[in-house]
RNA sequence: GCGGGCGUGAUGGAAUGGUAGACAUACCAGACUUAAAAUCUGUUGGGGCGUGUCCCCGUGCGGGUUCGAGUCCCGCCGCCCGCACCA
C-alpha cells in the first residue's frame, strides 16, 4: 500500500477485532468494571450523523477505558416499538414487525462499518418477545407491589394517533409525535405511581454530581415541589355535600386581600350547579372547548360566571366573597379552586376590574406607597415589602418570611394546614396501539381485572392484523382477545391496550447486564455491572426518558430486580449536541422555497449554474434537505474520517456544523499521519540526543493532554493536541528510535478516535498485538515540565516582555532577572517598583 | 411571566483569575510542477509611526473587585433553551 486507503484498512481491522473477541464483555475478574451506554436508537432504517456523533463519543470512552485496564460493557440495542412502524404499515402496507426487523438489519449493517467497540452478543430489540415478555413480568411484579394501578381519569387524547398520551408527551397542548391538538377524554387507564416517589426523585437529584446541572434543574422544575396552605372556605346556601370548598395556595400571606373564589368548570360543585343552571352549563361547555395551546391560552379572555353563591372568609365569617366558575382554573392542579387576590396578581387584578370586585392590598412597596393600585403589585421574591395586612403585625418582610408566618398563623387558628404539593402526575402508560408491549391482564366479568399467570408470558402480539381502518387492531382482532380468566376459568377478555414505548426504554440498560436471563434481570450480573458509569444521549430526553428510568430503577429495586446499590441508573450523564448543516434554498416560480441536498450544491451553485440562498446551519432534517448521509462519507473517506470530524471543532455538548471542507480536512490529516508514520517505519536515522529529548517531552505532554481531554469530554481539545503533536513529530530531527516511539504513542492516543488507522500505524511500526488492547500510555510528570521556561513579565498587568529562567529558580532570583530587563527598567525610570508579584512557573507582574 | 445558558478574529472554537485568539477552516503569499491537483513552507484581531524584543486599542455594553478579569460581582442589551392559565 502506497497511500492511506481507509477502505482496505477498516474492513481488515474490524475483522481482527471480531476474531479476537475483544469487545465481548464478561462479568467478573480483577479489573474494575465500566459500563458505558449511549441511548439506543429507534430503528428508522437509516443511521444519521447524530448517531455517528453519539456512538463515536461513547466509543472513545469505551476504548479508552479498555486501554486503561477496565472490564468494559458497551452494548447496543433497538428501541423498536412505536408509531412509525404502524404508520408505515398504513401508508405502504406490510407488517410493522417486518418493517421494524428489516430496518434493524439495515441499520446494523450501516453501523458496523463505524468500527464501534460494541458487544454485539448482547444485542436485543424491545419488540423481541424475549424482551417484552420480561417487561410483562416486571409489570406484574410492579402491579403486586402497588406501583401500577388502574383509574378512571381525564386523559390527553391524540385524535391523529388515536391514543392516549402522558402529560410529559403533551407539548404546548399538542401531541409530541403527531403535533395534533390534544383533546380531553375520560377513560379507564393504567398508571405508574411515579408521583408517590416525587420527593425521592427530587431529593436524589442532589446526588447526581456527574449530570449536567441543566438536566437536574429541568427535572426539578418538572417535579415542581411547592409549599403552601390548604384550607377551606365555608359555602353559604350550599348544595348538600358542598359546605366546604377546599383551596390550595402558595401565597397564604395574601389571604387578607382575597376578594373572590374561582372554581374550575370541572370542579364537582360546578358540575352539580350545571344541572340547575343552564347558562352555567353553556359557559362550562364553552370553556372545555377552548384549545390548550399557548396561543389559545394567551388570547383567551379570562372569564368568569357568577354562581350567585358566596363563601365565608375563614378569618371573618361575616366577610362574604362571591363564587365564580372561571375558565382559567385547572381541575388537575391543587384542588380545582383558587381564591383571587387582585392586588397582587395581574390576572386576578384584571378579573376584579372586569367584574367590579374589591382590590385589597396586603402589602405595599413601602410605608409611603398609595393603597390604590393601578395594576397588581407583584413583590420581588427576595426583597422585603411593607405588610399592612400581614400575619406578624405591620412589618417589612420578604414574601418568604410572610408565607411562613401566614401558615403558622393559620395552623394555630385552625384554618387549614401547611402542605407540600408536586406538579408531577402519575404516568399514564396505556396506549390504544398495536405495536407495543401488551399489558398482561385479563378482564373477567366475575373476577374483574386479573393479572396473567407468569407461566403464560410472553403474551405475544398476534401477527394477523390489518391496518386498513384507524384505531387499535388488537381491539378488533376476532380471536386474540378471547381468553379464559386465569382465576376462575370463565370466558374473559384480554386487555387490548399496549404499553407506552417509554416503558421499554426505562429498563433496557438493566437488561443489557444479562440479556438472555429467564427473569427481567439476573441479580448477580446486575450487581456486577450496574450502575451505568457513563450514559450519553440527547438533551431532548432530559425529562421523559431520564425521569422514567430513574423511577424504574427504584421500582426494580422494590420488586427485587435490581440490587440495593443501583438506586440511580446512570451515575454520569453527558448530553451531546446535534450535528447541523447549512440549508440550500431556491424559490420556485410561485416564490415557494425549494431545498437542495448538499451533494447537489457546489460553490453555492446547482449543477445548472443557479445560485442557491444559504440559510444558516440547523439540525439536519429531511424536510430541509440539509442531510449528509454517513454512509456516503464512509464510502468516500472511511469511518475514521467521519469519527475524527464529528469529534473535532466543537465541544461535544454543543452543536457541530458538518461542512464538506471540514470532512475533507479531517481526511487529509489522517492521510498525513499515515504518510508520516510510514516514513518513520522505513527510516533508520541515528540517535540525536537533544532532538530525541525534545520529541519525548512533546510526546509526554500529548499523553497528558489527550488523556485529560478524553476523560473530561474535551474531545475537541484532545484532537487539537494531537494535531500539534503530529506537527512536532513531522518536524522533529530526532533519531528513528525516538520517532518510532513517538509515532507508536501517537497511534495509541489516536486509537479511541480513529481505531482502524491507529491499528494500521501500530502494526506498521512493529507494535505488539492490537493497539486496542495495548496499555494506555502514562505521562511522565518529570517530562511535562521543561528545564527552562519562558515567563511573561507584566508591567501593571500588561505583558511587556518575557524572560527565560530555569524551571525551579527561586522567586527572588526570578524577580531580580525580571527587574533587570530593559522594558522594566524603562518603565521604572530609575525609581523603585511599588510591588512585584511572582507566580512560580506562571508570570511576573511589576507594579510601578 | 418563571427558571437556566450563552455572547471571543472572516468561520468553528482554545484559554485551573496569570502571555487572549491554541488547534482547525477560509483567505493570501511562496516552494515543487509545462500546468493543475496533491504535498510542503510562511502570513493573517484592529490601528499607529519611530519598522522595534516599539506603542495604542481589543473577548456584547456600562460599572466594580484584584498586582492582574474573556473568566469573579452588580446593572443593562442581544440571542438560545426549558417550563408555564401551576393558584
Amino acid at each position: 500500500m502506497s497511500r492511506y486507503s481507509a477502505a482496505e484498512i477498516e474492513a481488515n481491522w474490524q475483522k481482527a477485532w471480531d476474531d479476537a473477541g475483544i469487545f465481548c464483555a464478561k462479568a467478573g475478574g480483577d479489573k474494575p468494571k465500566y459500563y458505558v451506554l449511549e441511548m439506543f436508537p429507534y430503528p428508522s432504517g437509516r443511521i444519521h450523523m447524530g448517531h455517528v456523533r453519539n456512538y463515536t463519543m461513547g466509543d472513545v470512552i469505551a476504548r479508552h477505558k479498555l486501554a486503561t485496564g477496565h472490564n468494559v460493557l458497551h452494548p447496543m440495542g433497538w428501541d423498536a416499538f412505536g408509531m412509525p412502524a404502524e404508520n408505515a404499515a398504513m401508508a405502504i402496507g406490510g407488517h410493522p414487525k417486518e418493517w421494524t426487523y428489516g430496518n434493524i438489519a439495515d441499520m446494523r449493517a450501516q453501523m458496523k462499518p463505524l468500527g464501534l467497540s460494541i458487544d454485539w452478543s448482547r444485542e436485543f430489540a424491545t419488540c423481541d418477545p424475549e424482551y417484552y415478555g420480561q417487561q410483562q413480568a416486571l409489570f406484574l411484579d410492579m402491579l403486586e407491589a402497588g406501583l401500577v394501578y388502574r383509574k378512571n381519569a381525564v386523559v390527553n387524547w391524540d385524535p391523529v394517533d388515536m391514543t392516549v398520551l402522558a402529560n410529559e408527551q403533551v407539548e404546548n397542548g399538542k401531541g409530541w409525535r403527531s403535533g395534533a391538538e390534544v383533546e380531553r377524554r375520560e377513560l379507564t387507564q393504567w398508571f405508574f405511581a411515579i408521583s408517590e416517589m416525587a420527593e425521592e426523585l427530587l431529593s436524589a437529584l442532589d446526588t447526581l454530581d456527574n449530570w449536567p446541572a441543566k438536566v437536574r434543574l429541568m427535572q426539578e422544575n418538572w417535579i415542581g415541589k411547592s409549599r403552601g396552605l390548604q384550607f377551606a372556605f365555608g359555602l353559604n346556601d350550599a348544595p348538600e355535600g358542598f359546605d366546604r370548598i377546599e383551596v390550595y395556595t402558595t401565597r397564604p400571606d395574601t389571604l387578607r386581600g382575597a376578594s373572590f373564589l374561582a372554581i374550575s368548570p370541572d370542579h364537582p360543585l360546578a358540575k352539580r350547579l350545571e344541572h340547575e343552571d343552564e347558562a352555567l352549563a353553556g359557559f362550562s361547555a364553552e370553556c372545555r372547548k377552548g384549545g390548550t395551546t399557548e396561543e389559545a391560552l394567551e388570547k383567551a379572555e379570562k372569564r368568569g360566571y357568577d354562581t350567585g353563591l358566596t363563601v365565608r372568609h375563614p378569618f371573618d365569617t361575616a366577610w362574604e366573597l362571591p363564587v365564580y366558575v372561571a375558565n382559567f382554573v385547572l381541575m388537575e392542579y391543587g384542588t380545582g379552586a383558587v381564591f383571587g387576590c387582585p392586588a397582587h396578581d395581574q390576572r386576578d387584578f384584571d378579573f376584579a376590574v372586569k367584574y367590579e370586585l374589591p382590590i385589597i392590598p396586603t402589602f405595599l412597596p413601602s410605608e409611603e406607597a398609595d393603597e390604590d393600585l393601578a395594576e397588581a403589585f407583584v413583590p420581588p421574591k427576595t426583597q422585603p415589602v411593607y405588610y399592612i395586612r400581614g400575619f406578624a403585625g405591620e412589618a417589612h418582610q420578604t414574601a418568604h418570611e410572610a408565607i411562613d408566618a401566614a401558615i403558622a398563623f393559620c395552623e394555630a387558628n385552625g384554618v387549614g394546614q401547611g402542605v407540600t404539593k408536586f406538579r408531577l402526575r402519575d404516568w399514564g402508560l396505556s396506549r390504544q396501539r398495536y405495536w407495543g408491549c401488551p399489558i398482561p391482564v385479563v378482564h373477567c366479568d366475575t373476577c374483574g381485572v386479573v393479572p396473567e399467570r407468569k407461566e403464560n408470558l410472553p403474551i405475544r402480539l398476534p401477527d394477523d392484523v390489518s391496518f386498513d381502518v384507524p384505531g387499535n387492531p388488537l381491539d378488533r382482532h376476532p380471536t386474540w382477545r378471547n381468553v379464559s380468566c386465569p382465576k376462575c376459568g370463565a370466558a374473559a377478555r384480554r386487555e387490548t391496550d399496549t404499553m407506552d414505548t417509554f416503558v421499554d426504554s426505562s429498563w433496557y440498560y438493566a437488561r443489557f447486564t444479562a440479556p438472555h436471563a429467564e427473569t427481567p434481570t439476573d441479580l448477580a450480573d446486575a450487581e456486577y455491572w450496574m450502575n451505568v458509569d457513563q450514559y450519553i444521549g440527547g438533551i431532548e430526553h432530559a425529562i421523559l426518558h431520564l425521569l422514567y428510568s430513574r423511577f424504574f430503577a427504584r421500582a426494580m429495586q422494590i420488586t427485587g430486580h435490581l440490587p440495593k446499590s443501583a438506586v440511580e441508573p446512570f451515575d454520569a450523564l453527558f448530553t451531546q449536541g446535534m450535528v447541523t448543516h447549512e440549508i440550500y434554498q431556491t424559490k420556485d416560480d410561485r416564490g415557494r422555497p425549494v431545498y437542495h441536498l448538499p451533494e447537489d450544491v457546489t460553490g453555492g451553485k446547482l449543477a445548472d449554474g443557479t445560485e442557491v440562498e444559504i440559510i444558516p446551519s440547523a439540525k439536519m432534517s429531511k424536510s430541509k434537505k440539509n442531510v449528509v448521509d454517513p454512509i456516503g462519507i464512509i464510502d468516500a473517506y472511511g469511518a475514521d474520517t467521519a469519527r475524527w470530524f464529528v469529534l473535532s471543532d466543537s465541544p461535544p455538548e454543543r452543536d457541530v456544523e458538518w461542512t464538506a471542507a471540514g470532512a475533507e480536512a479531517a481526511h487529509k490529516h489522517l492521510a498525513r499521519v499515515w504518510r508520516i508514520a510510514s516514513e518513520i517505519a522505513a527510516s533508520d536515522a541515528p540517535e540525536a540526543a537533544e532532538a530525541d529529548e525534545a520529541l519525548l517531552r512533546e510526546m509526554h505532554k500529548a499523553i497528558h493532554d489527550v488523556s485529560t481531554g478524553v476523560e473530561s469530554f474535551g474531545f475537541n481539545a484532545a484532537i487539537a493536541r494531537l494535531y500539534a503533536f503530529t506537527a512536532a513529530l513531522a518536524k522533529s530531527d530526532a533519531g528513528s528510535a525516538a520517532k518510532r516511539e513517538a509515532a507508536c504513542t501517537l497511534a495509541q492516543l489516536m486509537s479511541p478516535m480513529t481505531p482502524h488507522l491507529a491499528e494500521e500505524l501500530w502494526h506498521m511500526l512493529g507494535g505488539d498485538g492490537l493497539v486496542a488492547m495495548a496499555p494506555w500510555p502514562v505521562a511522565d510528570a518529570a517530562m511535562l515540565v521543561d528545564d527552562t521556561i519562558t515567563l511573561p513579565v507584566q508591567i501593571n498587568g500588561k505583558r511587556r516582555t518575557e524572560i527565560e529562567v530555569p524551571q525551579d529558580m527561586p522567586k527572588d532570583e526570578v524577580e531580580k532577572i525580571a527587574l533587570a530587563t530593559d522594558a522594566v527598567q524603562r518603565a521604572l525610570e530609575g525609581g523603585q517598583p511599588k510591588k512585584v508579584i511572582v507566580v512560580p512557573g506562571r508570570i511576573v507582574n511589576v507594579v510601578v
